[in-house]
RNA sequence: CGGGGAGUAGCGCAGUCUGGUAGCGCACCUGCUUUGGGAGCAGGGGGCCGGAGGUUCGAAUCCUCUCUCCCCGACCA
Protein backbone atom coordinates (compact mmCIF):
# COMPACT_ATOMS: atom_id res chain seq x y z
CA UNK A 1 0.00 0.00 0.00
CA UNK A 2 1.23 3.62 -1.30
CA UNK A 3 0.74 5.60 1.36
CA UNK A 4 0.03 8.49 -0.45
CA UNK A 5 -3.05 6.76 -1.42
CA UNK A 6 -3.83 5.03 2.15
CA UNK A 7 -6.65 6.49 4.41
CA UNK A 8 -4.63 7.88 7.12
CA UNK A 9 -5.57 10.86 9.02
CA UNK A 10 -3.04 11.34 11.52
CA UNK A 11 -2.81 14.04 13.80
CA UNK A 12 -0.26 16.35 15.66
CA UNK A 13 -1.90 17.25 18.02
CA UNK A 14 -3.73 15.20 21.02
CA UNK A 15 -7.80 15.82 20.33
CA UNK A 16 -8.42 16.71 24.65
CA UNK A 17 -11.04 14.38 25.34
CA UNK A 18 -8.17 11.30 24.82
CA UNK A 19 -6.43 10.93 28.40
CA UNK A 20 -5.34 7.44 28.62
CA UNK A 21 -2.38 6.47 25.59
CA UNK A 22 -4.23 3.91 24.21
CA UNK A 23 -7.06 6.73 23.26
CA UNK A 24 -4.64 9.34 22.58
CA UNK A 25 -2.62 6.64 20.22
CA UNK A 26 -5.39 5.70 18.14
CA UNK A 27 -7.00 8.64 17.59
CA UNK A 28 -3.95 10.29 16.54
CA UNK A 29 -2.74 7.37 14.38
CA UNK A 30 -6.08 7.87 12.61
CA UNK A 31 -6.85 4.34 13.54
CA UNK A 32 -10.35 5.68 15.28
CA UNK A 33 -12.65 8.19 15.05
CA UNK A 34 -15.68 8.76 17.37
CA UNK A 35 -19.22 8.57 16.49
CA UNK A 36 -20.63 9.60 19.77
CA UNK A 37 -19.82 8.76 23.69
CA UNK A 38 -18.41 5.36 23.57
CA UNK A 39 -19.19 4.68 19.62
CA UNK A 40 -16.05 4.43 16.85
CA UNK A 41 -15.83 4.10 13.42
CA UNK A 42 -12.73 2.22 12.63
CA UNK A 43 -10.75 3.98 9.56
CA UNK A 44 -8.59 1.22 7.76
CA UNK A 45 -5.51 1.30 9.94
CA UNK A 46 -7.39 0.26 13.36
CA UNK A 47 -9.46 -1.92 10.82
CA UNK A 48 -6.39 -3.90 9.93
CA UNK A 49 -5.63 -4.16 13.64
CA UNK A 50 -9.00 -4.95 14.58
CA UNK A 51 -9.23 -7.86 11.81
CA UNK A 52 -5.86 -9.55 12.45
CA UNK A 53 -6.46 -9.71 16.36
CA UNK A 54 -9.68 -11.37 15.27
CA UNK A 55 -8.76 -13.85 13.44
CA UNK A 56 -6.13 -15.23 15.81
CA UNK A 57 -8.43 -15.18 18.43
CA UNK A 58 -10.77 -17.16 15.45
CA UNK A 59 -8.07 -19.45 14.49
CA UNK A 60 -7.40 -20.29 18.25
CA UNK A 61 -11.18 -21.07 19.11
CA UNK A 62 -11.31 -23.11 15.82
CA UNK A 63 -8.21 -25.38 16.93
CA UNK A 64 -9.99 -26.33 20.43
CA UNK A 65 -12.69 -27.46 18.50
CA UNK A 66 -15.47 -24.61 18.63
CA UNK A 67 -17.05 -23.57 15.68
CA UNK A 68 -17.68 -20.26 14.23
CA UNK A 69 -21.51 -18.91 13.64
CA UNK A 70 -23.03 -15.71 13.55
CA UNK A 71 -26.09 -14.89 15.60
CA UNK A 72 -27.59 -11.16 14.62
CA UNK A 73 -27.09 -8.46 17.20
CA UNK A 74 -31.05 -7.16 17.62
CA UNK A 75 -32.98 -9.97 19.67
CA UNK A 76 -36.28 -10.14 20.76
CA UNK A 77 -37.20 -9.09 24.20
CA UNK A 78 -38.94 -12.72 24.27
CA UNK A 79 -36.17 -15.03 25.30
CA UNK A 80 -34.62 -12.72 28.03
CA UNK A 81 -37.91 -12.94 29.71
CA UNK A 82 -37.63 -16.56 29.09
CA UNK A 83 -34.19 -16.72 31.31
CA UNK A 84 -35.39 -13.96 33.39
CA UNK A 85 -32.88 -11.64 32.81
CA UNK A 86 -34.98 -8.92 30.62
CA UNK A 87 -35.63 -7.19 34.13
CA UNK A 88 -32.28 -8.21 35.87
CA UNK A 89 -30.57 -6.43 33.42
CA UNK A 90 -31.24 -2.90 34.10
CA UNK A 91 -30.49 0.42 32.01
CA UNK A 92 -27.45 -0.68 30.76
CA UNK A 93 -29.36 -2.69 28.05
CA UNK A 94 -30.54 -1.33 25.38
CA UNK A 95 -34.63 -1.45 24.33
CA UNK A 96 -36.01 -0.92 21.25
CA UNK A 97 -39.18 -1.19 19.73
CA UNK A 98 -40.03 -1.95 16.24
CA UNK A 99 -42.67 -0.46 14.17
CA UNK A 100 -44.89 -3.10 15.11
CA UNK A 101 -44.61 -2.47 18.79
CA UNK A 102 -42.25 -5.76 18.99
CA UNK A 103 -40.34 -5.60 21.33
CA UNK A 104 -36.47 -5.70 21.12
CA UNK A 105 -32.73 -5.41 22.09
CA UNK A 106 -29.32 -4.58 20.82
CA UNK A 107 -27.57 -7.44 22.69
CA UNK A 108 -25.43 -7.04 25.31
CA UNK A 109 -24.25 -10.46 25.14
CA UNK A 110 -25.39 -14.09 23.43
CA UNK A 111 -26.58 -17.01 26.35
CA UNK A 112 -30.18 -16.61 25.61
CA UNK A 113 -29.84 -16.64 22.46
CA UNK A 114 -27.45 -19.34 22.09
CA UNK A 115 -29.49 -21.38 24.31
CA UNK A 116 -32.73 -20.96 22.81
CA UNK A 117 -31.48 -22.24 19.58
CA UNK A 118 -29.71 -24.95 21.20
CA UNK A 119 -32.65 -26.04 23.10
CA UNK A 120 -34.71 -26.06 19.78
CA UNK A 121 -32.60 -28.42 17.24
CA UNK A 122 -30.20 -30.50 19.99
CA UNK A 123 -32.05 -33.54 20.85
CA UNK A 124 -29.81 -36.65 22.23
CA UNK A 125 -26.84 -36.66 24.35
CA UNK A 126 -24.67 -37.78 21.23
CA UNK A 127 -25.51 -33.98 20.19
CA UNK A 128 -22.84 -33.07 22.96
CA UNK A 129 -20.50 -31.96 23.28
CA UNK A 130 -20.73 -28.37 21.43
CA UNK A 131 -18.75 -25.27 21.03
CA UNK A 132 -20.67 -22.44 19.34
CA UNK A 133 -18.66 -19.25 18.71
CA UNK A 134 -19.23 -15.94 17.26
CA UNK A 135 -17.61 -13.12 16.73
CA UNK A 136 -20.47 -10.13 17.38
CA UNK A 137 -20.89 -6.32 17.80
CA UNK A 138 -22.33 -5.82 21.45
CA UNK A 139 -24.26 -2.73 23.11
CA UNK A 140 -24.29 -2.18 26.57
CA UNK A 141 -25.04 1.29 27.61
CA UNK A 142 -22.49 2.69 30.16
CA UNK A 143 -23.26 5.14 31.89
CA UNK A 144 -19.66 6.14 31.61
CA UNK A 145 -18.28 4.99 28.78
CA UNK A 146 -14.47 5.69 28.72
CA UNK A 147 -11.00 5.18 27.76
CA UNK A 148 -11.70 4.84 23.76
CA UNK A 149 -12.27 1.13 22.66
CA UNK A 150 -11.20 0.25 25.74
CA UNK A 151 -14.90 0.55 27.14
CA UNK A 152 -16.73 1.70 24.67
CA UNK A 153 -20.33 1.52 24.81
CA UNK A 154 -20.36 -0.50 21.55
CA UNK A 155 -17.73 -3.29 20.98
CA UNK A 156 -16.58 -6.33 19.21
CA UNK A 157 -16.44 -9.61 21.54
CA UNK A 158 -16.04 -12.92 20.88
CA UNK A 159 -18.24 -15.38 22.50
CA UNK A 160 -18.27 -18.97 23.01
CA UNK A 161 -20.69 -21.19 24.62
CA UNK A 162 -19.99 -24.86 25.74
CA UNK A 163 -23.17 -27.76 26.19
CA UNK A 164 -22.05 -31.03 27.57
CA UNK A 165 -24.22 -33.50 29.21
CA UNK A 166 -22.66 -33.42 32.63
CA UNK A 167 -20.64 -31.73 34.69
CA UNK A 168 -17.21 -33.26 33.99
CA UNK A 169 -17.65 -32.38 30.43
CA UNK A 170 -18.32 -28.81 30.78
CA UNK A 171 -15.18 -29.19 32.70
CA UNK A 172 -13.31 -30.95 29.74
CA UNK A 173 -14.85 -27.77 27.20
CA UNK A 174 -13.64 -25.42 30.12
CA UNK A 175 -10.57 -26.47 30.18
CA UNK A 176 -10.17 -26.65 26.74
CA UNK A 177 -11.07 -22.57 26.67
CA UNK A 178 -8.69 -21.90 28.95
CA UNK A 179 -5.95 -23.24 27.25
CA UNK A 180 -7.15 -21.67 23.83
CA UNK A 181 -7.27 -18.26 25.57
CA UNK A 182 -3.56 -18.94 27.06
CA UNK A 183 -2.50 -19.41 23.03
CA UNK A 184 -4.84 -16.67 21.87
CA UNK A 185 -3.10 -13.91 24.01
CA UNK A 186 0.24 -15.02 23.63
CA UNK A 187 0.27 -15.19 19.82
CA UNK A 188 -0.93 -10.97 20.20
CA UNK A 189 2.57 -10.60 22.03
CA UNK A 190 0.78 -10.26 25.45
CA UNK A 191 1.18 -11.34 28.33
CA UNK A 192 -2.31 -12.71 30.08
CA UNK A 193 -2.38 -14.15 33.32
CA UNK A 194 -5.96 -16.22 34.16
CA UNK A 195 -6.29 -14.97 37.67
CA UNK A 196 -9.40 -15.96 39.82
CA UNK A 197 -12.94 -14.57 39.14
CA UNK A 198 -16.22 -13.68 40.91
CA UNK A 199 -18.71 -16.27 40.23
CA UNK A 200 -21.28 -14.80 41.33
CA UNK A 201 -24.28 -16.71 42.90
CA UNK A 202 -23.63 -19.73 40.95
CA UNK A 203 -20.98 -20.53 43.11
CA UNK A 204 -17.51 -22.95 42.54
CA UNK A 205 -14.21 -22.00 41.35
CA UNK A 206 -14.69 -22.22 37.36
CA UNK A 207 -14.49 -18.45 36.21
CA UNK A 208 -10.89 -16.82 35.16
CA UNK A 209 -10.60 -13.36 34.06
CA UNK A 210 -7.79 -13.17 31.80
CA UNK A 211 -5.74 -9.81 32.67
CA UNK A 212 -2.84 -8.62 30.35
CA UNK A 213 -0.58 -6.78 32.11
CA UNK A 214 -0.09 -3.31 31.26
CA UNK A 215 1.42 -0.53 33.81
CA UNK A 216 -1.79 1.53 32.85
CA UNK A 217 -4.48 -0.54 33.51
CA UNK A 218 -7.49 -0.13 35.42
CA UNK A 219 -6.64 -2.77 37.97
CA UNK A 220 -4.32 -3.66 40.09
CA UNK A 221 -2.84 -7.19 40.52
CA UNK A 222 -1.13 -9.62 42.50
CA UNK A 223 0.86 -12.40 41.17
CA UNK A 224 3.33 -14.74 41.30
CA UNK A 225 6.12 -14.16 38.94
CA UNK A 226 6.49 -18.26 38.19
CA UNK A 227 2.84 -17.19 36.27
CA UNK A 228 4.90 -14.90 33.59
CA UNK A 229 7.55 -17.31 32.62
CA UNK A 230 5.34 -19.98 31.83
CA UNK A 231 5.53 -20.28 27.46
CA UNK A 232 2.28 -22.16 26.72
CA UNK A 233 3.24 -21.17 22.67
CA UNK A 234 6.32 -23.87 22.91
CA UNK A 235 3.92 -27.05 23.54
CA UNK A 236 2.32 -29.09 21.63
CA UNK A 237 -1.18 -28.86 22.36
CA UNK A 238 -3.48 -31.73 21.84
CA UNK A 239 -6.88 -30.60 22.87
CA UNK A 240 -8.26 -33.98 22.98
CA UNK A 241 -5.63 -34.98 26.01
CA UNK A 242 -7.93 -34.25 29.18
CA UNK A 243 -4.55 -35.10 31.32
CA UNK A 244 -2.40 -32.94 29.43
CA UNK A 245 -4.99 -29.70 29.88
CA UNK A 246 -5.45 -29.66 33.44
CA UNK A 247 -2.20 -30.51 33.70
CA UNK A 248 -1.33 -27.04 31.96
CA UNK A 249 -4.34 -25.47 33.96
CA UNK A 250 -3.10 -26.53 37.04
CA UNK A 251 0.29 -24.81 36.45
CA UNK A 252 -1.28 -21.37 36.30
CA UNK A 253 -4.21 -21.97 39.31
CA UNK A 254 -2.11 -23.51 41.84
CA UNK A 255 0.02 -20.45 41.38
CA UNK A 256 -1.44 -16.77 43.38
CA UNK A 257 -2.76 -14.64 40.87
CA UNK A 258 -5.65 -12.38 41.81
CA UNK A 259 -6.73 -8.79 40.73
CA UNK A 260 -7.68 -6.29 44.04
CA UNK A 261 -11.17 -7.28 44.46
CA UNK A 262 -9.95 -11.10 45.62
CA UNK A 263 -6.68 -9.64 46.35
CA UNK A 264 -5.57 -11.01 50.01
CA UNK A 265 -2.15 -9.79 51.41
CA UNK A 266 -2.01 -12.24 54.19
CA UNK A 267 -2.49 -15.39 51.50
CA UNK A 268 -0.33 -13.55 49.12
CA UNK A 269 2.43 -13.55 51.26
CA UNK A 270 1.96 -16.95 52.84
CA UNK A 271 1.88 -18.51 48.88
CA UNK A 272 4.45 -16.40 47.06
CA UNK A 273 7.84 -15.98 48.15
CA UNK A 274 9.14 -12.63 48.28
CA UNK A 275 11.52 -12.48 45.71
CA UNK A 276 8.76 -14.30 43.37
CA UNK A 277 5.73 -11.49 44.25
CA UNK A 278 4.84 -9.56 41.62
CA UNK A 279 2.60 -6.73 41.89
CA UNK A 280 1.02 -4.74 38.56
CA UNK A 281 -1.70 -3.61 36.94
CA UNK A 282 -3.98 -4.91 34.48
CA UNK A 283 -6.72 -4.96 31.65
CA UNK A 284 -9.39 -7.50 31.63
CA UNK A 285 -9.23 -9.05 28.25
CA UNK A 286 -11.64 -12.12 28.86
CA UNK A 287 -13.53 -14.47 30.98
CA UNK A 288 -14.04 -17.99 31.06
CA UNK A 289 -16.93 -19.07 33.22
CA UNK A 290 -19.05 -22.12 33.95
CA UNK A 291 -22.11 -21.70 34.47
CA UNK A 292 -24.06 -25.14 34.66
CA UNK A 293 -27.92 -24.93 34.19
CA UNK A 294 -28.30 -21.07 34.75
CA UNK A 295 -29.95 -20.77 31.41
CA UNK A 296 -30.77 -24.11 30.27
CA UNK A 297 -33.36 -25.10 32.72
CA UNK A 298 -35.47 -22.22 32.36
CA UNK A 299 -34.91 -22.45 28.56
CA UNK A 300 -35.15 -26.24 28.41
CA UNK A 301 -32.24 -27.07 26.62
CA UNK A 302 -32.30 -30.87 27.40
CA UNK A 303 -31.20 -33.84 25.71
CA UNK A 304 -32.24 -37.48 25.98
CA UNK A 305 -29.40 -39.01 28.06
CA UNK A 306 -27.77 -42.25 27.84
CA UNK A 307 -29.97 -43.69 29.79
CA UNK A 308 -33.38 -42.44 28.20
CA UNK A 309 -33.94 -39.72 30.55
CA UNK A 310 -33.60 -36.18 29.72
CA UNK A 311 -30.92 -34.24 31.00
CA UNK A 312 -30.41 -30.80 31.45
CA UNK A 313 -27.14 -29.36 29.32
CA UNK A 314 -24.50 -28.10 31.14
CA UNK A 315 -22.81 -24.88 29.82
CA UNK A 316 -20.54 -22.47 29.92
CA UNK A 317 -19.28 -19.02 28.24
CA UNK A 318 -15.85 -17.90 27.15
CA UNK A 319 -15.64 -14.38 26.26
CA UNK A 320 -12.63 -12.31 24.59
CA UNK A 321 -13.24 -7.76 23.97
CA UNK A 322 -11.56 -8.35 20.68
CA UNK A 323 -12.51 -4.39 20.04
CA UNK A 324 -10.66 -3.69 23.64
CA UNK A 325 -7.75 -5.55 22.76
CA UNK A 326 -6.94 -2.95 19.92
CA UNK A 327 -6.60 -0.73 23.33
CA UNK A 328 -4.90 -3.39 25.66
CA UNK A 329 -2.35 -4.09 23.33
CA UNK A 330 -1.41 -0.56 22.88
CA UNK A 331 -1.56 0.16 26.43
CA UNK A 332 1.20 -2.41 26.78
CA UNK A 333 3.27 -1.86 23.80
CA UNK A 334 3.77 1.87 23.32
CA UNK A 335 6.34 4.81 24.23
CA UNK A 336 6.23 8.72 23.81
CA UNK A 337 6.16 8.59 19.86
CA UNK A 338 3.70 5.80 19.57
CA UNK A 339 2.21 2.67 18.90
CA UNK A 340 5.01 -0.40 19.59
CA UNK A 341 2.66 -3.55 17.49
CA UNK A 342 3.74 -6.80 17.98
CA UNK A 343 4.23 -8.21 14.95
CA UNK A 344 1.56 -10.79 14.85
CA UNK A 345 -1.21 -7.69 15.36
CA UNK A 346 0.28 -4.71 13.20
CA UNK A 347 -1.67 -3.10 10.68
CA UNK A 348 1.28 -3.39 8.45
CA UNK A 349 4.71 -5.90 8.57
CA UNK A 350 6.66 -3.34 7.39
CA UNK A 351 7.49 0.52 6.61
CA UNK A 352 9.19 1.60 3.38
CA UNK A 353 9.98 5.11 3.94
CA UNK A 354 11.55 7.07 1.18
CA UNK A 355 13.38 9.73 1.94
CA UNK A 356 13.69 11.81 -1.37
CA UNK A 357 10.40 10.46 -3.74
CA UNK A 358 11.64 11.83 -7.03
CA UNK A 359 14.76 11.37 -6.52
CA UNK A 360 16.25 8.61 -9.37
CA UNK A 361 17.81 6.11 -7.02
CA UNK A 362 15.70 6.20 -4.28
CA UNK A 363 13.07 5.67 -6.19
CA UNK A 364 13.89 2.81 -7.71
CA UNK A 365 15.63 0.92 -4.47
CA UNK A 366 11.87 1.65 -3.13
CA UNK A 367 10.19 -0.29 -5.74
CA UNK A 368 12.55 -2.80 -5.57
CA UNK A 369 12.30 -3.31 -1.67
CA UNK A 370 8.24 -2.64 -2.42
CA UNK A 371 8.14 -5.73 -5.10
CA UNK A 372 10.00 -7.87 -3.49
CA UNK A 373 8.66 -7.82 0.09
CA UNK A 374 5.21 -7.93 -1.52
CA UNK A 375 6.43 -10.90 -3.72
CA UNK A 376 7.30 -12.37 -0.23
CA UNK A 377 4.22 -12.15 0.92
CA UNK A 378 4.81 -8.94 3.31
CA UNK A 379 1.90 -6.36 4.02
CA UNK A 380 3.80 -3.46 3.63
CA UNK A 381 2.92 0.05 3.82
CA UNK A 382 5.61 2.35 1.53
CA UNK A 383 5.88 5.88 2.38
CA UNK A 384 6.18 7.55 -0.81
CA UNK A 385 4.58 10.85 -0.14
CA UNK A 386 6.11 13.90 -1.09
CA UNK A 387 6.64 14.94 2.51
CA UNK A 388 9.99 15.85 4.82
CA UNK A 389 11.82 13.53 6.51
CA UNK A 390 11.00 14.50 9.84
CA UNK A 391 7.15 13.79 9.32
CA UNK A 392 7.61 10.82 7.83
CA UNK A 393 9.84 9.77 10.73
CA UNK A 394 7.04 11.27 13.29
CA UNK A 395 4.29 9.25 11.59
CA UNK A 396 6.20 6.04 11.50
CA UNK A 397 6.72 6.39 15.01
CA UNK A 398 3.40 7.09 15.80
CA UNK A 399 1.82 3.85 14.20
CA UNK A 400 4.26 1.56 14.97
CA UNK A 401 4.92 -0.57 12.11
CA UNK A 402 7.38 -3.33 13.75
CA UNK A 403 10.25 -3.01 10.73
CA UNK A 404 11.19 0.16 9.23
CA UNK A 405 13.32 0.51 6.10
CA UNK A 406 14.75 4.23 5.58
CA UNK A 407 16.48 4.71 2.08
CA UNK A 408 17.66 7.88 1.53
CA UNK A 409 20.13 9.47 -0.79
CA UNK A 410 22.92 9.64 1.74
CA UNK A 411 22.99 5.90 2.03
CA UNK A 412 22.18 4.97 -1.30
CA UNK A 413 24.77 6.02 -3.08
CA UNK A 414 26.99 3.38 -1.07
CA UNK A 415 24.39 1.05 -1.53
CA UNK A 416 23.16 1.04 1.71
CA UNK A 417 19.52 1.24 3.60
CA UNK A 418 18.65 1.37 7.17
CA UNK A 419 16.71 -1.31 8.48
CA UNK A 420 14.93 -0.59 12.11
CA UNK A 421 12.85 -2.43 14.47
CA UNK A 422 10.13 -0.19 15.74
CA UNK A 423 11.12 -1.43 19.16
CA UNK A 424 14.49 -0.75 18.79
CA UNK A 425 15.67 -4.22 19.05
CA UNK A 426 17.54 -3.24 15.55
CA UNK A 427 18.79 -0.61 13.53
CA UNK A 428 21.49 -1.16 10.95
CA UNK A 429 22.99 0.37 7.87
CA UNK A 430 23.26 -2.69 5.58
CA UNK A 431 22.98 -3.06 1.67
CA UNK A 432 19.75 -3.12 0.05
CA UNK A 433 19.79 -6.84 -0.82
CA UNK A 434 20.78 -7.88 2.88
CA UNK A 435 18.29 -5.76 4.81
CA UNK A 436 15.30 -7.38 1.87
CA UNK A 437 16.70 -10.77 2.63
CA UNK A 438 16.15 -10.14 6.58
CA UNK A 439 12.67 -8.79 5.99
CA UNK A 440 11.76 -11.43 3.92
CA UNK A 441 12.13 -14.38 6.17
CA UNK A 442 11.53 -12.27 9.27
CA UNK A 443 8.64 -14.10 11.71
CA UNK A 444 5.38 -12.56 11.23
CA UNK A 445 4.73 -13.67 14.72
C1' C B 1 -26.53 8.33 38.70
C1' G B 2 -23.80 12.08 42.21
C1' G B 3 -19.79 15.87 41.75
C1' G B 4 -16.84 18.99 38.37
C1' G B 5 -15.62 21.04 33.47
C1' A B 6 -16.17 22.19 28.18
C1' G B 7 -18.82 23.30 23.38
C1' U B 8 -15.79 29.33 18.63
C1' A B 9 -12.39 26.59 11.22
C1' G B 10 -10.13 19.61 10.49
C1' C B 11 -7.02 19.73 15.52
C1' G B 12 -5.38 22.78 19.82
C1' C B 13 -6.96 27.34 21.75
C1' A B 14 -7.91 33.09 22.64
C1' G B 15 -12.02 36.35 22.60
C1' U B 16 -17.24 36.07 26.91
C1' C B 17 -16.19 39.29 33.03
C1' U B 18 -16.81 45.03 30.58
C1' G B 19 -22.22 43.64 23.94
C1' G B 20 -20.07 47.19 18.57
C1' U B 21 -19.25 43.37 11.64
C1' A B 22 -14.79 36.63 14.74
C1' G B 23 -9.00 35.86 15.85
C1' C B 24 -4.15 32.90 16.76
C1' G B 25 -1.03 28.35 16.11
C1' C B 26 -1.03 23.83 13.49
C1' A B 27 -3.37 21.51 9.30
C1' C B 28 -5.27 22.70 4.12
C1' C B 29 -4.64 25.22 -1.20
C1' U B 30 -1.01 28.07 -4.84
C1' G B 31 4.01 29.61 -5.98
C1' C B 32 9.25 29.77 -5.02
C1' U B 33 13.23 28.00 -2.04
C1' U B 34 14.26 23.70 0.86
C1' U B 35 14.86 18.14 1.99
C1' G B 36 18.27 12.10 7.13
C1' G B 37 13.65 13.69 12.83
C1' G B 38 7.01 17.45 12.52
C1' A B 39 11.11 23.52 6.99
C1' G B 40 11.22 29.07 5.25
C1' C B 41 9.03 33.13 2.59
C1' A B 42 4.83 35.12 -0.04
C1' G B 43 -0.19 34.68 -1.21
C1' G B 44 -5.05 32.16 -0.36
C1' G B 45 -9.53 29.32 1.21
C1' G B 46 -12.37 27.83 5.24
C1' G B 47 -16.87 29.55 10.97
C1' C B 48 -25.57 30.26 10.97
C1' C B 49 -19.29 30.97 17.85
C1' G B 50 -23.73 23.34 19.86
C1' G B 51 -29.29 24.42 19.33
C1' A B 52 -33.98 27.22 20.49
C1' G B 53 -36.19 31.33 22.58
C1' G B 54 -35.54 36.22 24.85
C1' U B 55 -33.22 41.34 26.17
C1' U B 56 -31.00 45.19 22.93
C1' C B 57 -30.32 49.87 17.71
C1' G B 58 -26.77 45.79 17.89
C1' A B 59 -25.35 39.23 21.05
C1' A B 60 -19.83 34.42 20.50
C1' U B 61 -20.41 37.88 24.73
C1' C B 62 -26.28 39.21 28.91
C1' C B 63 -30.96 36.03 30.47
C1' U B 64 -34.01 31.33 30.05
C1' C B 65 -34.50 26.52 28.25
C1' U B 66 -32.21 22.50 25.82
C1' C B 67 -28.63 19.08 23.46
C1' U B 68 -23.83 17.06 23.33
C1' C B 69 -18.99 15.83 24.95
C1' C B 70 -15.12 15.16 28.69
C1' C B 71 -13.03 14.32 33.77
C1' C B 72 -13.52 12.15 39.14
C1' G B 73 -16.63 8.64 41.79
C1' A B 74 -20.20 4.31 41.93
C1' C B 75 -20.63 0.24 37.81
C1' C B 76 -18.53 -2.89 33.76
C1' A B 77 -15.88 -7.41 28.08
Amino acid sequence: MRLSRFYLPTLKETPKEAEIASHRLMLRAGMIRQSSAGIYSWLPLGFRVLRRIEQIVREEQDRAGAQEMLMPTIQPAEIWRESGRYDDYGPEMLRITDRHERELLYGPTNEEMITEIFAATARSYRDLPKMLYHIQWKFRDEVRPRFGVMRGREFLMKDCYSFDLDYEGAVRSYNKMFVSYLRTFARMGLKAIPMEADTGPIGGDLSHEFIVLAPTGESAVFCDRNCLDIDVLSEDIDYGDDGALAAIINRFTTLYARTEEKHDTAAFESRVAKDRRYEGRGIEVGQVFYFGTKYSKPMGAEVIGPDGQPATVEMGSYGIGVSRLVGAIIEASHDDAGIIWPDAVAPFDAEIINLRPGDEACDAACMEAYARLGAAGRDVLYDDRDERPGVKFADADLIGIPWRLVIGPRGIKDGKVELKRRDGTVADEVALSAALDRLATAPRG
